[in-house]
DNA sequence: TTTTTATATTAGTCTTATCTAAAAATTGAT
DNA sequence: ATCAATTTTTAGATAAGACTAATATAAAAA
């Protein structure tokens, strides 16, 4: 049997690669707080279990069977996270610390249970893609905030599950589907000054907190790039059967431009 | 902080408690399935932790402090199983086992919300009392199946969570809140046999399942003893604030003949 | 290319939770 | 009251997960 550590480990990793860092001792130590000594030891037992590929001194990847844990795993996270904050009505910054614990707890009926009810959303409440009961997952085309030019925007995502900063970003008015424009980057990794459209006050956003923002241009590319691409991609049946009064879940985020990959053989599962 | 082996403990010995068997060793590993010698151990723990007292050679009980932990783990288990069949769809042999595992995971906020989100119902799933916040229960004024008369009685409550035999009830009527005729118990520890109200088929049960099964007699007894006792004790507030549309979670189970008891030191919290 | 610095691995220890086998205490039956 | 049967406790081992200190390797500087 995996256990919560194994799976915690598992999704560190994974989360890892999708940001392009090393899964390298020292990072997955620093992610999970342990010590470096303990990521070796566990990297050696993962790789005899098959769940990873692990070369002494250059980190590991995951194993096909390792991802297919991990986003079992990933899934099982947002979609608990969406569920506290529609059904349980968690605020945003307190549903990540609930989901870790719990997405070590739930069985496979319950999860699919949740995906029922809650109508079979694409994002989590911080924007992240949900992958499906199969591994899939949609690809966000959205760019890093520190990253982009000045111009008009439309929040996206973040990536980070931390309270304090989400609580921050709230404050400022910093949610998904929120619109700003983006006025200047102030020299010298200086700080970004925003406009939001609601209020007329300019708003000043350090460097550091841009990089786990994400967003997309508003308003979006030329219309030829936005064909059936823009909707929700049709996964399983979608029948109305077991899709209780929870109406205001419904709005589904489709502004957003997703695509549905199954590409990408490594990320493919089986 | 307490492990999730360490609630398992505290509850099953609660448990244990309640149906006043003693809390010995050998009945402890029994019911989690450890050795004997595992328990022993543990027992001396808990009793260097302060969560109860502990003779060699004659068992434990409660302290205040284990108590309240155990009721706690029990409210949750409780309220987690009415969750999973009101709002998840779960059936009635389904609930335990999701439950047992998630009470080890939720937090006091998740707890509180369920609460909210079911009305502050009083009783789960297979009508065992949900202890409060506080840990107060309500007292069930039932008979064991097992040892009532031949008679017209209501069933009230089933004291297990076994998927197989919940599954065998649930085929044959015997959920809570239906009615039924005890029309004899044959001879030699032989069977009950029974007669529901609904159908005129006759039953016939086993008296290891009767044991089980606790029922009232059907109509309630003389006018005179439902006074206040039997509508669920006012706890907390109770606004209408938080009460989402769940409306068919309402039919709160006041045929039952409930007292709230504040009495019994040992099991006042605090 | 050698030396220094940063990173990663190994070795040895600890804690929690579990087991089996042997010893001790209690209970019940003469 | 004594002996046999049952129950409980002690002793010794194991496995998972984690830590610290010491050692080894790789990367960066000189
Ligand atoms: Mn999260
Ligand atoms: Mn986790
Ligand atoms: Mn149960
Ligand atoms: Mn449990």
């Amino acid at each position: 049997m995996i256990s919560i550590v194994v799976e915690n480990y598992l999704k560190t990793i994974l989360k890892t690669e999708d940001q392009s860092r090393k899964a390298s001792t020292s990072n997955i130590a620093r992610d999970l707080s342990v010590a470096d000594a303990t990521v070796t030891d566990m990297f050696q037992k993962l790789q005899k279990a098959g769940l990873l590929e692990y070369k002494p001194y250059y980190g590991a990847t995951l194993t096909k069977q390792g991802r297919m844990i991990a986003l079992k795993i990933l899934r099982r996270h947002r979609l608990i996270e969406l569920f506290l904050q529609k059904v349980l009505g968690y605020g945003w910054a307190e549903v990540h610390e609930e989901a870790e614990k719990l997405e070590h707890a739930v069985s496979e009926l319950f999860v699919e249970r949740l995906d029922q009810l809650l109508n079979f959303p694409v994002k989590d409440p911080h924007g992240e893609v949900i992958p499906d009961a199969q591994g899939f997952r949609a690809t966000l085309e959205d760019i890093c905030l520190a990253e982009a030019k000045p111009g008009e925007y439309t929040l996206r995502r973040v990536t980070s599950g931390d309270p304090e900063f989400l609580s921050y970003l709230e404050r400022e008015g910093l949610v998904p589907s929120n619109r700003f424009s983006l006025v200047e980057k102030l020299p010298f990794q200086g700080p970004l000054k925003i406009m939001l459209k609601s209020s007329e006050a300019p708003r000043f956003i350090g460097l550091e907190a841009a990089r786990k923002v994400y967003v997309t241009p508003t308003p979006p590319l030329a219309e030829g790039r936005r064909k059936a691409a823009d909707h929700p991609p049709a996964r399983g049946r979608r029948k109305a059967v077991g899709r209780r009064q929870l109406a205001e879940i419904e709005r589904r985020d489709t502004l957003l431009s997703t695509r549905h990959e199954f590409a990408r053989a490594s990320q493919h599962p089986a």
